[in-house]
DNA sequence: GCAAATTATCAAAGCGCTTTGAATTTCCGA
DNA sequence: TCGGAAATTCAAAGCGCTTTGATAATTTGC
């Protein structure tokens, strides 16, 4: 028969942590290495002064183990949460929780799995989302942020500059003083190319289907759109311009109205390939032919699961992966938690124009 | 002129927390008010043995200071991580990464604020994600997981059972042996019920554009389209019935080679509103009218960003939000934490059957 | 062959919180 | 007015890690 204390001491040698996960730790492995905590801290993070053949013997133990150090412990003792936030404000009007959204996260989460770093999503009222950073920050919960759809002169940028929270933004926000760190697309020159190719095919008539405008891509997109038919000598016509979030209902009923004009227009620019595609069903809706009788660009974010086409794409457009754009961000990121004293690097990714079918000069 | 030690004094007391967020912590706190830790401690997390006035004192000084305790500090403390886990395996053939997801995360996102939990995301390559639950588990980074696209007999329900992390899948996995908590739409039932009233229409050629079949969720669906077909005397036809991710391509390719076969579907059930989408389009590429020439139904997880209609659905449709599910599966999970001593809860959501301007009777 | 330098290891403090067990104060009825 | 119960408050230990400042073991230089 055991003692009780015999028993816990016989409990405690036998390894369960590999098949309960009740944590093995530092403690408790050094104690079985017969080593300190130090050396097998050590041992374990690659510091020099280990003997070699000590941290063979470590690391074969800890892998026994199934050794993992506690990520609270390890954060509280060395300040640093090895996470990055996102914040997602969750409204009726601006649903952030879009398409985009996902493949974006998706992105930078692999690049902070490579770095070993966890990714945070905090979802929020729209009302809230100001104070959520602070709480992120002063709770210690992250080392940064990502800011996600900046408006113009965007006040949350202002607000992480005081609170000294590292981030980066996708995007970018016009208007704004402050130095910051920012990858974007260029949207602006984006929209500019699409609307030259829709005048180059001889349209004049080109109703633009925008992003909501209070949102700084979308500013930069109708600024860029303007700029070319100016240059042509047309006159942007508000009647032809619709700005509303990008959902394939939006798309629909606006072309569907504008098709229903005196003089309806021969083209459609919009922002995002869902809205295209509530195009297309308005424009077949009303027995016409999208790249014959009528013709379409959009922006392509490239997606995972809303391919534009195969080897031909469907629409023509300005492509950009979005995907890419959130690795990208993320290692950005990264980078100046890494080295704080860095100036705050800034991104511009040049979008291609890639010509599909929805595209044809304009009937006579 | 100050010492060093007066000026560090100095800077102590000076409430730099609010401003730059280095962090006012515990033992700043309370010695700023004259009170122990404890007591400080006791007053901000409601025990009732601190006197009243007291924590009012204690309550005004915290939201002064914009003090919030470290969420490492506390997480070592207490032992729990006040976080879920959802691991995304990223994969060329199987994306998690899809709309479904992002309204699922939006919707545990709300749950998981409202009990002030955080949401850790772990984008994991495929073959990684085994090993990113006992990661999680090891490094005590999360409370529990929210297991997602479970497929048949899926070997992660065991794993999770055996380290012992709280879990909830969203969905089921046929032919597990373990009881395990999970949360699901009835598949089998919704697609029997959209067979049924394809039938009822007079449509005997009723393809099937299943999503992938290991997954459980498309499993039961072709089971409830095939008894409903079966009741009915008619015979699955292996050449009505696909199987792949839900993409719009997918849609598209698949229903233009059927509409080529020498006797074409009348009807087409699909999987996913985006698939549904790829179908209509080749319907009406086909020259025929979705609704009069060729029926259309499809499930609806009722995406933020991708609405079937208005008042009217477009599509014919199984409806059932995912975002509803993601309320509800977080809030499963966090009842089981709370009381790990519950049994597993299942629950089964009934799927609404909508009716669109996608369905009419077979022409003759 | 011995002091000095180098290498390998360790004990203990500290990160910021919670919680235990004890100490102090206040309140009440006899 | 006094002793015990109730109400408050506190000091200190502990959560599991890292890191500092020794200490012990080994080499090296002369």
């Amino acid at each position: 028969m055991l003692t009780q204390s015999e028993a816990r001491a016989l409990f405690d040698t036998i390894n369960l942590s590999a098949l309960n996960g009740d944590s093995m730790n530092l403690k408790q492995l050094s104690a079985d290495l017969g080593l300190s905590q130090t050396t097998v801290s050590r041992a374990l993070n690659g510091f020099p002064e280990v003997n070699e053949a000590t941290r063979l013997r470590v690391a074969e133990a800890a892998r026994r183990y199934n050794y993992r150090p506690n990520k609270r412990a390890k954060g509280l003792a060395t300040g640093r949460a090895m996470a990055i936030g996102h914040v997602i404000p969750i409204s009726s009007k601006h649903e952030i929780v879009n398409p985009i959204f996902g493949d974006f996260i998706a992105g930078a989460g692999e690049t902070y799995a490579a770095a070993d770093y966890d990714m945070v999503l905090s979802v929020v009222s729209d009302a809230d989302e100001i104070e959520a950073y602070g709480k992120l920050n002063a709770k210690g919960t992250v080392d940064g942020v990502i800011l996600h759809g900046p408006r113009l002169n965007d006040k949350r940028i202002a607000l992480l500059n005081d609170i000294g929270l590292p981030f980066v933004v996708h995007g970018r926000s016009s208007d704004t003083a402050l130095p910051y760190a920012w990858l974007d697309i260029n949207n602006r020159q984006a929209f500019e190319r699409a609307t030259d190719l829709l005048l180059d095919l001889g349209h004049r008539r080109i109703a633009l289907l925008n992003g909501i405008e209070a949102m700084d891509f979308a500013h930069r997109r109708r600024a860029g759109y303007e700029a070319a038919l100016i240059a042509r000598g047309v006159s942007p016509n508000p009647d032809l311009m619709r700005s509303d979030e990008m959902t394939e209902g939006y798309g629909y009923v606006a072309a569907a109205e504008m098709l229903r004009l005196a003089i309806p227009p021969t083209a459609f620019l919009t922002a995002s390939l869902i809205t295209a595609i509530g195009v297309r069903r308005a424009i077949e809706d009303a027995g016409l032919k999208m790249g014959r009788d009528i013709s379409v660009v959009t922006h392509d974010d490239e997606l995972s699961y809303l391919r534009n086409g195969d080897a031909v794409p469907i629409f023509t457009a300005t492509r950009s992966s979005v995907r890419m754009a959130g690795r990208m961000a993320a290692q950005m990121l990264l980078d100046q938690i890494a080295d704080p004293t860095m100036p705050p690097q800034e991104h511009l990714l040049e979008a291609a124009l890639v010509i599909g079918q929805s595209t044809g000069p304009v009937l006579r």
